[in-house]
Formats: structure tokens, C-alpha cells, sequence
DNA sequence: AAAATAAAAGACTTTTTTATCTTTATTTAA
DNA sequence: TTAAATAAAGATAAAAAAGTCTTTTATTTT
């Protein structure tokens, strides 16, 4: 299993694509995003919908529309996209599945889990999306293959 | 997301279960685990016996038969488990799901989630599948619910 | 040898995830 | 005000994961 779903792997590319490539203004269609992070068109188009509707991203139609990010979507983290697509199971739920695990009722891994979850919570709550941008440009980064 | 699959879960609690059950020797049927770990019988069935197949845990058809673990399985640890299951794509993969990730062209995640990976790599390598029997007997720890 | 027991195997169904294709609505610019 | 551009929405489809039910095979006990 990979820690995200397909999903949320396409809306973090898609998002940190957005964040780059409009870094200076404008906008950006979906096919240059989609082809930018090597994903399929139209499942894109669908996540990226579904982001603007919980206003993680923004959008406009029309000649020179495209997608992009207001001041308040480049303050946001990574975690508000991974909790957008994916829920919260990732930071909160049992590695068991057990839907009772709790600290009194624990699984045999509830511990250990427990500090792992709030690792990966808290470095997606400190990483904001507008800050990959400069890597990006100069190409130290790869959203795509 | 959660961090395993449903079959990679149920595949734990189980094989914790049958350790525990039969711990002072002897054998335990597929409806006693089902019940035990609060699975669905026959999908249970199914994944132990491809862990069967696979040599992780042993079994017997017929009368007093069942399910049980052999020296060898009990010293294997929890990540046999999960990569006879899930793969080894929580351990190897990219979590934005790029397939050329790597040190020379890594993802914008790359470095923190090596770490995260590693650990919890580190953690299921360092749980043996018996080292829970105590604590199960005493009740304090959860398979089910 | 027959009956009973229990896992193994196979066929099938349902649900969820991932993906594709088409149509509609909105906006801009000529 | 019309044409073009672009996201939004809707309808399917394909693939994978999860779950169920039935039949077969192996083993043991009587």
C-alpha cells in the first residue's frame, strides 16, 4: 500500500504544479497541469474540481482562465489537501483497522503508531504549499515519471 | 487512507491471534479466528491461506486441524507479514507515487517521508509476531472492534 | 470403510477506486 | 453578439479490493 490514495498523490502534484508555475501571476489550464505531473486529464480535472469547491485552489473559466491560488490557498499545508481527499484516517486512525483502538483499548501497535501518525501529521502541517516553489524552478524537484 | 490494506490488517490480527491461541501448543480453526479478530470468515480464509502458501503460518486439513505457527514463523517479524500482503511499496515507494524518485531526482517529499518510511520499515522489522502473545493473555491489548 | 471435520479452492458478487468520454455553463475577446 | 476558450458536470467504463457462497480435497476418528 502507498501512503496515499492515487488521488491525493495527483492533488499534491497538481497543487504544487499550480504553485509554481503561477508563482508570478496568471493562470494555468488543466491539460499543461495534467501534463505536467504526468496524470490522466480528466480524473484530474475532477480532483481539481473538487479541490476549488472546498476552496484548497481556485479557478476561472473562459479565455485565459485556468487554475490558481489566492493568498489564503498559499498559506495553507500539504495536510489540508491530504484531509480534503483523504480524510484523516492516515493522522488518526488504527494501523490495526480497529475502530475502537483508543489508549485504554489499544492494538498491539496503538504506540508505536501513535508517534509515526503525528510525524507524518506534523510534517504535512509544516509544510506549506507555496514553499517548493524555488526548487521547483530550478529543477531540483520532480513532479512528474 | 489508512496505512494498510483491509487484508494486510485483518492478515496481522490474525497471525497475532493464532500466536496467542496457541501459544502452549495445539491448533485453531477459521471460524475461532474470525471471530476473535472480527472479520469475515471466508475473505479471512482466503488470506490465510495464501500466508499458509507462502510459509508464514502452517496449517492441517481435517480433524483437530487448524491453523498454527512453526518455530521458524514465530521469529519472524511483523513486516514478513505486510510485504507477503502489501508489497513492499510502504517501505520503497515514493509517497507522491512517482515511479523515478530517488536521491538523484527526488519528489518534493522525498527526504522526510525516507525517514518516515525508515522507521516504520525499523519498527515492523523489530516486532516479532510473538513478542504480543503476553500482553494478549492479559487482555491489555485489542484484535477486535 | 464410512462419516465427520476442517482447510483449500473456485466461482461469483459487491463496493470502491481509478479512468474516460461527452455535454454544459461561463467568460472573454474579436 | 458571436465564436472561441476553458472549467464544471454528468454518464459510463474498467480495474482493483473486499466480501460471500459452494464445492473439493485431505485427514482423522469411529
Amino acid at each position: 500500500m502507498a501512503v496515499f490514495s492515487k488521488t491525493c498523490e495527483y492533488a499534491i502534484r497538481a497543487v504544487l504544479f499550480i504553485s509554481h508555475k503561477t508563482a508570478a501571476g496568471g493562470k494555468i489550464g488543466i491539460k499543461e497541469i495534467a501534463n505536467g505531473i504526468d496524470s490522466p486529464e480528466h480524473f484530474l480535472a475532477k480532483i481539481l474540481q473538487d479541490l476549488s469547491r472546498k476552496g484548497i485552489i481556485q479557478s476561472a473559466k473562459g479565455p485565459n482562465g485556468g487554475f490558481y491560488l489566492d493568498e489564503h490557498a498559499l498559506k495553507l499545508s500539504l495536510s489540508a489537501i491530504v484531509e480534503a481527499v483523504d480524510g484523516d484516517a492516515l493522522f488518526t486512525g488504527c494501523a490495526l483497522g480497529l475502530k475502537q483502538c483508543s489508549e485504554v483499548n489499544p492494538c498491539p501497535l496503538h504506540n508505536q503508531f501513535k508517534t509515526i501518525r503525528s510525524e507524518i501529521h506534523n510534517l504535512l502541517n509544516t509544510k506549506k504549499i507555496g514553499e517548493f516553489n524555488d526548487e521547483l524552478a530550478l529543477g531540483l524537484r520532480c513532479l512528474k515519471k
